[in-house]
DNA sequence: GCCAACGTTGGC
DNA sequence: GCCAACGTTGGC
């Protein structure tokens, strides 16, 4: 089992349009770091959902429901997409200011790297940002 | 809306 | 293959 990071600007996608819908293509991705890291992910991987641009905040889980496949919206290059599922809400968002003042959360990409949109977790990152954010709702 | 950080592109 | 110019992302 892995964790994962995605981020989302809540007025293109959100975590309650994944919550509606059931589940979400993670299309669009062009970057290879950030497609190297689509790749990597595995079925029932978690991965926690950042609103990015607009509520700068962690707000929900979701998981791996089906790995990589070619992004059907790539017409030219070598481009990943993945289905997720989402698992819940959590009970209290986690803004990027706490995660910025976490010393354990220091070295995470969202921090360091801030254009990456999806990144690795470390269990240990995964387990505190679920903690500060008081588990799910 | 601004601008810093970073990735990509393209001329040489 | 280097590096300057440019485009994009995303926090502020």
């Amino acid at each position: 089992m892995a964790y994962w990071l995605v981020k989302s600007e809540p007025f293109v996608f959100s975590f309650q349009q994944i919550m509606e819908d059931g589940k979400a293509m993670w299309d669009g991705v062009r970057n290879y770091t950030a497609r190297n890291n689509l790749r990597a992910m595995q079925l029932g991987d978690r991965v926690l959902f950042y609103h990015s641009r607009e509520g700068l905040e962690v707000v929900g889980l979701c998981e791996v429901l089906q790995e990589h496949y070619p992004d059907p919206t790539a017409e030219t290059g070598d481009w990943s997409a993945v289905d997720l599922k989402p698992v819940g809400p959590l009970r209290q968002p986690v803004p990027l200011q706490t995660i910025k003042s976490d010393p354990s959360l220091q070295h995470i990409a969202l921090v360091k790297m801030g254009r990456l949109s999806v990144m690795p977790l470390t269990e240990a990152e995964f387990m505190r940002i679920m903690e500060l954010g008081a588990g799910l709702a």
